[in-house]
RNA sequence: AAACAGGUUUGUUUCAUCGCUCUUUAUUUUAAGGGAGGAAAGUCCGGGCAACGCAGGGUAAUUUGCCACUUGAAAAAGUGGGUAUCCCAACAGGAAUGUUGAGAUAACAGAUAGUGUCACAGAAAACCAAGUAGCCUUCGCAGCAAUGUGAAGGUCAUAGUGAAAAUGUGAGGUAAGAGCUCACAUGUAUAGCUGGUAACAGUUAUAUAGGACAAACCUCUUAUGUUGUAAGGCCAUGUAAACCCUAAUUUUACUGCGACUCGUGGUAAUAACUUCGGUUAUAUUAGGGAGGGUAGGCUGCAUAGAUAAAUGAUGAAAGUUGUUUACCAAUUGGUAAACAAUACAGAACUCGGCUUAUAGAACCUGUUUUUAU
RNA sequence: GGUCCCGUAGCUCAGCUGGAUAGAGCAACAGCCUUCUAAGCUGUGGGCCAUUGGUUCGAAUCCAAUCGGGAUCA
């Protein structure tokens, strides 16, 4: 199994994020909010994803950095359970911190982990629809 | 010795697991190597580099500002000196103050080129000053007189101001006064001499007495072409050799028929066809107009290096500092354990300065307190 | 990565160029009016002029640095 989380899952092109914000769905789960959008692209792996600090909330490079970086990993540590669930499904994600305060590894672990587990549900049940 | 403040330098290390980015190698995921600072920050300055411009001169705009030397491409920095201001100490003096020494600060050219500003208060806030205060003279009137009052004149010594008052003190002089004259002192300008590379200092003569503000305009002096890597170069994308208007040209266009990559008839602004309702209307070149599309890649670009932007996360241990406890020692201190802290902060073309932020450590300087002599 | 602008009362702004009382509207509070409220009238309080330093007799204003906020570039 790899924890890799290389360019080609990230969400990098200009045009997807524009659309992604506004298209996208939301979920909020008090440090962060998730935007979620189905969509269609050419790569082996079924979501890309992509992590915002906003300068408003956080004046310092370091810590935005420090925070975006926490989030990739937890987000590079427990994406199996997402992709199994996705299957063939495309996806693009955006995690937003909406915290004011700096936030240390556990945290930023247990919410991001409870709003992927809500969003496993609800791809599932959007696939069953159509 | 402790505490505080300022300055300079430095600014943690190792291991495990899972990862990120770039280069090279391999070819589909293998190996090796590189991977954040003293400020990467602020963008306050100056270069490199790039595009455009460039006969010469002027104007405008911005900019430099005591002197010498050194470093530097330049901005700038350093060392030394001069001047001014402030503060401390010593000495002189009744005091004001002056001299000498140590230290700190200075956006430190020009206020005698010109324009402007100086509230309130005050007679007056600026070349040539100055009134219905005051002082003085003359004349008239009242009065025995002292004096009072009116007019004409002289004058700026005196004045409840103010941040700042027309150089200060003394003497002469005068009706009263006045640099009006003189002595001493202060300050400015010009010229000369002496010392000094110079800024400048000292001194002599002459002329004077001109308040502050240039971080108000300005003058002199120094320098600057403008714009900036989102510059610039190459490629792709795009309804596109597209649309509208004007002019010119043509085996060109439109159009009818046929045997349709061709032949032939008509037309050049009206023509051809027609089911009589209408339908179609061009190419090339030149000039003009209106609107749209793309906003992506490579390069620029680096012995860190991308383009939603890497340089990490978690765990463990050590180091440093502080607190508490225990033991040794008993003034400092040493050992062990527990707990806490371990800063400021994240490259985006690059280099050199400046400014600002910084836990802890080392060194230097200053202030205060305590102890000892 | 460059370039430029703005911070004044709880809010929206004047006053800065051209230096000497810090003002206007709304809001707040108190009173009048009204049976009561709204509207209206009268009054009151509220500002270290973003921060720090400098120039000046004197700084919201001039100068420098810093901290916030915003606009713009092809």
């Amino acid at each position: 199994m790899d924890f890799t989380f290389t360019k080609i899952e990230r969400l990098c092109s200009k045009k997807a994020i524009d659309d992604l914000f506004a298209n996208g769905k939301s979920k909020t789960q008090f440090p962060f909010k998730l935007i979620y959008k189905v969509s269609e692209f050419e790569s082996p792996f079924p979501a890309r994803a992509m992590f915002v600090v906003p300068k408003k909330k956080h004046k310092r490079a370091n810590k935005r950095n420090d925070i975006k970086r926490r989030m990739r990993e937890v987000y590079r540590l427990n994406k199996h359970p997402l992709y199994e669930s996705l299957k063939t499904q495309k996806i693009d994600l955006m995690f937003i911190c909406l915290s004011n305060e700096e936030l240390e590894y556990p945290v930023i672990e247990k919410s991001m982990l409870q709003l992927m587990e809500t969003l496993t549900r609800i791809n599932f049940s959007e696939t069953k629809k159509e």
